[in-house]
RNA sequence: CGGGCAGUAGCGCAGUCUGGUAGCGCAUCAGUCUGGGGGACUGGGGGUCGUGGGUUCGAAUCCCGCCUGCCCGACCA
């Protein structure tokens, strides 16, 4: 009780609170199965739960994902450009950012957490304070000091490594955060696609030398390539602009969908290739090599890009043209801040070296949106397995009834923690309503006469499907995927 | 930042032109009947009409300012 400083939201503080989206993404809460005597378990029943859907659309919302974000009861709008997730948008923002961290880890990535604000002294060393312009979200603290919300971490990351690492035997180094960043956007639109606020995982890579650089470089593509696979999504690499700095390494992660910003061109065969039986041994340059030989001998660029030449080379049966959604950006920009902030290391000849760096985003909110642009119908949300904010949703056509409630409550209590059970007393076609909107992969309805004879029918929310099943055989279908 | 549109109950909207007791559908609450694709009936609750000023006996409605949101374009994960 001695401090309450940054106990009571509401109270004026003598040191400014942390905002709360600064507190780390990292936690998944295991929820106890038992509960206190004399309380009643609140997990994810529908009844007790706050997933608020809305049957009507509301009327800002234009495109198909922002209106089933905000019927499904993902999201919630604070101001323009700026969301409050509710408990199914969070549990995605967490499946996805579960398995960005993954595969991040899988090619050496350590995962950290800086600030969303940053001292503006920082990006004055680099000369970016000045050249970043209205999108950066300025602010004064109560000593007059400048600082910004920040847009990206090159600044922080650099000085962060060039603190501690000394010598070019501590390199190579990818470093990784998964947090919030604000760009002050002219127009915010499209929901969570083209917000101010948003989630956001970016990468940052230290090398010694040009020719390790670009293996780090194809490591990370590769990691991009299994994670967006592993999303559910088909997100092709294209050839990007790489600035000042020229080269081939910089691409863009685009997901195909009619509400795309950009125009895109690419080989149908990039669609086909599966990245996660792909065996590619990431410690050998000749092997990483290889990948992005054969990964970059299929054309695929934006329309900034496009070149009609390369373009007619492609069989005509499997050129895909349309529009994308960027989800993700990998850049190699050598010593552009190790240079202009002085950071170096010892190198082999014991002279200092500027590191060689490479920035990785993938727009973690973002995909939320462009996720749901891939996967959707009339009727609502259709997400794929690895992100659904629920492996299935339990639906008691009658509640109050003995058999159907008792038959729930078994099914249920095989995996609370993955399960969302829809216990209300509304009618059934609501229920089945509510349930093809929110997306669940699968839906297990029980009803008066299966539950009888000890069966529950299982319908599969992407191809409408249905199976007559034991308790033990559906759960079987449905974990094990 | 230019151009356009809009703020009335939780959501979707009517009412504004022509000033006169603030409405409809859905949602919500109580009850009855229902019970496999947003059911029916009865009865309730909920709005200082975005905000500040002005005109008027009287303003959701007319006039002026401001705020907020959306759409189209130029710019970005």
């Amino acid at each position: 009780m001695r401090d309450r400083r940054c106990l009571s939201p509401d109270a004026p503080s003598p040191l400014p609170c942390v905002p709360p989206h600064t507190q780390p993404d990292v936690f998944i809460r295991p929820v106890t199965a038992g509960s206190f005597s004399g309380t009643r378990i609140v997990t994810m029943r529908l009844s007790r739960s706050f997933l608020p859907t809305l049957r009507e659309t509301p009327s800002e919302a234009q495109i198909a994902s922002h209106r089933l974000m905000l019927r499904a009861g993902l999201i919630r709008q604070t101001a323009s450009g700026i969301y409050a997730w509710l408990p199914a948008g969070l549990r995605v923002l967490r499946h996805i950012g579960q398995i960005v961290r993954e595969e991040q880890d899988a090619i050496g990535g350590q995962e950290v957490l800086m600030p969303t604000l940053q001292p503006a002294e920082l990006w004055k060393r680099s000369g970016r304070y000045d050249a970043y312009g209205p999108e950066m979200l300025r602010i004064r603290d109560r000593h007059e000091r400048d600082l910004l919300y920040g847009p990206t971490n090159e600044e922080m990351i650099t000085d962060l490594f060039g603190q501690s690492i000394r010598s070019y035997k501590e390199l190579p180094q990818v470093l990784y955060h998964i947090q919030w960043k604000f760009r002050d956007e002219v127009r915010p639109r499209f929901g969570v696609m083209r917000g101010r606020e948003f989630l956001m995982k970016d990468a940052y890579s230290f090398d010694i030398s040009y020719e390790a650089a670009v293996d780090t470089y194809r490591r990370m593509m590769l990691a991009y390539l299994r994670t967006f696979q592993r999303l559910g999504v088909r997100a092709v690499p294209m050839v990007a602009d790489t600035g000042p700095i020229g080269g081939d390494l910089s691409h863009e992660f685009l997901i195909l969908a009619p509400t795309g910003e950009s125009g895109v061109f690419y080989d149908g065969e990039l669609e086909t290739l599966d990245w996660l039986s792909d065996p590619v041994d990431i410690s050998d340059s000749a092997s990483l090599d290889k990948f992005f030989s054969n990964l970059t001998s299929y054309y695929a660029a934006t329309d900034e890009k496009h070149e009609e030449g390369a373009w007619s080379q492609v069989p005509e049966s499997r050129r895909r043209e349309g529009r994308g959604i960027e989800v993700g950006h990998i850049f190699y920009f050598g010593t552009k801040y190790t240079r202009a902030m002085d950071i170096t290391v010892a190198g082999p000849d014991s002279t200092p070296v500027c590191p060689e760096m490479g920035s990785y985003g993938i727009g973690v909110s973002r995909l939320v949106g462009a996720i749901i642009e891939a996967c959707h119908d009339e009727a609502g949300i259709i997400w794929p397995d690895s992100v659904a904010p629920f492996k299935a949703v339990i639906i008691n056509l009658k509640t109050g009834d003995a058999t159907c409630d008792a038959f729930c409550e078994q099914l249920y209590a095989a995996a609370p923690e993955q399960f969302l059970y829809d216990d209300r007393t509304d009618r059934a076609g609501a229920k089945f309503a509510d349930a093809d909107l929110m997306g669940h992969p699968w839906q297990l309805i029980v009803g008066p006469r299966g539950a009888k004879e000890g069966k529950v029918e299982l319908k599969r929310r992407a191809t409408g499907e249905r199976f007559e099943l034991s308790v033990d055989e559906a759960l079987a279908k449905v974990l094990d995927r």
